[in-house]
DNA sequence: CTGAAAGCGCTTACAG
DNA sequence: CTGAAAGCGCTTACAG
């Protein structure tokens, strides 16, 4: 292959011989600052257009000691929600200068961990999470006290988070679905976990079962959607879905796995809402489409992305001083089609009136 | 707001320090080169354990002068085409020990061109195009031959592309549609554009409209789905579904359009497939979720995103002697079942056979 | 096998 | 208002 090297850019010493002036001169007119005289701005601005220079960003981080980049872990970016959210953050991000840099943690073994070191080696002035698998947890060693992390739609044990009350979330979900009449609603979660509940979600969803004396009961679904697995158990999903002790109601840790269930739900001939309610969390994608009206907690993503972008710059600029913050944004129940009445509800709920003030 | 800072990472000379060496002895470690003795190897790994020392990168791409970071240019996030895509080159990407930086085109004024300039100045060692708005052809300029340009999934005068025959996807799309009976086929693109054909797959459907002695009529959509244009002139949408001059098909331009237009004409009162077969482009997101069904040219993804970062990744080893290749991978006509027969079919179509041995 | 020196392209006091 | 000098944290010949 020919190799005619691609062309080296011109440097501010280059501007400089240009306009027959020193660097410093020239750093002065890139960098704006005061007290240069017009008609040397003027020269300089000149052989920058000549040159058609642009300055290098990494040497000027290395002498400042700092860049103007955000890494962005994201857990999936095939996940409409996650996706929306990077999309606002990219378009506030480059509002305050500030480029993105972002990994996605492999399905396949080590989490997102290298990744997050290669962000760190290059030095990105802060993290935002928008997902935290428990990988997540052993980050909190990687980055240390080096930058500042939030979370976005997700927390861990540190750093700033900026969400919804998702606990909150899932009992208002879990509240509505009870007074529809239902009672076996299951929680369908991403993965199965080692530890009681996996995120708050689900914590949520427990709360408010055990609040209304029913029992939580939490499945994960294969990728190709044969095999359930509940208290790690698997099991042919018909069994589950079309088996004596089956749910009237779903509740899914997101839309995606909403839609997944009720594909899934359909395809066995238990029709949603009809035999199966479904209800969702985030809002995001095709949720709401015609052919969908996934009943769901919707999350006001714009204001989550841009609370998290500023709240992750103040960061940067205010040091580590302060306490990890925690913004709670509020929700919203959307409720569409994929929910509806259980009829067949027979036992009286006593602790109910207390579930529905909480 | 107490700003304590953040902890300053230990330098290459702190662990020549404290491993009793010169920085020319750790570089040599860190970098892996050989000729170090086992001993000294030995002792530099326990200064950079017991500093917890983590290379600069940004220092050593200064002297490098390249770095590995590759940007990619992002159309909208939010396609979840687009955001597969980007997760499967990030993963690709880190194998190869690349990391990403992306912007994404705001849809308000100025487009990709701001964030091209930036990551230009970030010194990116190569550009990956998602998408390309007229802007990138601007960004030609910008770019100059500093860095390599891979356009993924789309193309421009310029640089490399890997994408299916985007033309030929198309036209086996209108094929089919005209098989089936439909004579009224329309193009739903995604913004009003002032050149003839906006892109490859608006060509092709023109080019097998024409071929087939049929009209070609492109049609924009308003965000709300309340508003049509054609031909630069607006009209409620549902004049133009309901109107005398229908279509009986739409193809458009992308399975997110394809998903539009399939909801506005249910709203309407138009079942899919039955009043109104739709066929969309992409295979990506809900497309075939088992309440869409939408037809669609499915892409190859993963070996797009491979082929994209492998072709871009030579390119930056090989300079840029060689001319712009143009890799086209193969497609899939996805018959699900937003697409029929239509019935009312009259007339006779003289180049038919020859449009169907094209 | 190890280390002293130069240099990547900037910014930042500071002298003039 | 302008410029000479030092330095950011590395890598890379090169001498020893």
């Amino acid at each position: 292959m020919a190799t005619q090297p691609y062309v080296r850019p011109p440097t501010i010493h280059d501007v400089a011989r240009v306009a027959k002036l020193s660097k410093s001169t020239v750093s002065n007119v890139i960098r704006n600052a005061v007290g240069v005289h017009p008609a040397t701005r003027e020269r300089v601005q000149a052989a920058i257009v000549e040159l058609d220079y642009q300055t290098n960003i990494v040497a000027r981080q290395l002498v400042q000691q700092r860049t103007s980049i955000l890494g962005i872990v994201i857990g999936d970016l095939a996940d409409p929600f996650q996706a929306e959210i990077a999309k606002l953050i990219g378009g506030f991000t480059a509002a305050l200068s500030y480029q993105v840099m972002f990994c996605n943690a492999p399905s396949d073994g080590n989490p997102e961990a290298e990744g997050i070191r290669r962000m760190l080696e290059h030095r990105v002035a802060g993290l935002l999470f928008l997902s935290c698998r428990a990988a997540a947890e052993q980050a909190r060693h990687l980055i240390g006290s080096r930058v500042p992390s939030v979370f976005v739609c997700c927390s861990a044990g540190w750093g700033d988070v900026v969400s919804i009350d998702e606990r909150a979330g899932a009992l208002t979900a879990i509240s509505h679905l009870i007074v529809e009449g239902h009672r076996a609603i299951w929680h369908l979660a991403d993965a199965p976990s080692d530890s009681r509940y996996a995120c708050d979600r689900e914590l949520g969803y427990a709360d408010a079962m055990l609040a209304a004396g029913l029992q939580p009961r939490t499945l994960c679904i294969s990728r190709d959607g044969e095999t359930a697995t509940i208290g790690g158990v698997a099991m042919p999903i018909a069994d589950v879905l079309l088996g004596d002790e089956r749910p009237t109601a779903v509740f899914a840790v997101n839309d995606m796995r909403a839609l997944q269930i009720m594909q899934i739900a359909e395809r066995l001939g238990l029709g949603v809402p009809d035999k199966l309610s479904v209800l969702g969390f985030d809002d995001a994608g095709s949720a709401g489409h015609g052919r969908m009206e996934l009943s769901t907690i919707a999350q006001p993503k714009e204001q989550l992305a841009q609370l998290a972008v500023d709240t992750l710059v103040r960061r940067i600029a205010g040091g580590a001083g302060t306490e990890p913050a925690r913004h709670l944004l509020g929700f919203q129940l959307m409720l569409r089609r994929s929910t509806a009445t259980h009829h067949q509800a027979t036992e009286r709920l006593e602790s109910f009136p207390a579930l529905l003030s909480a």
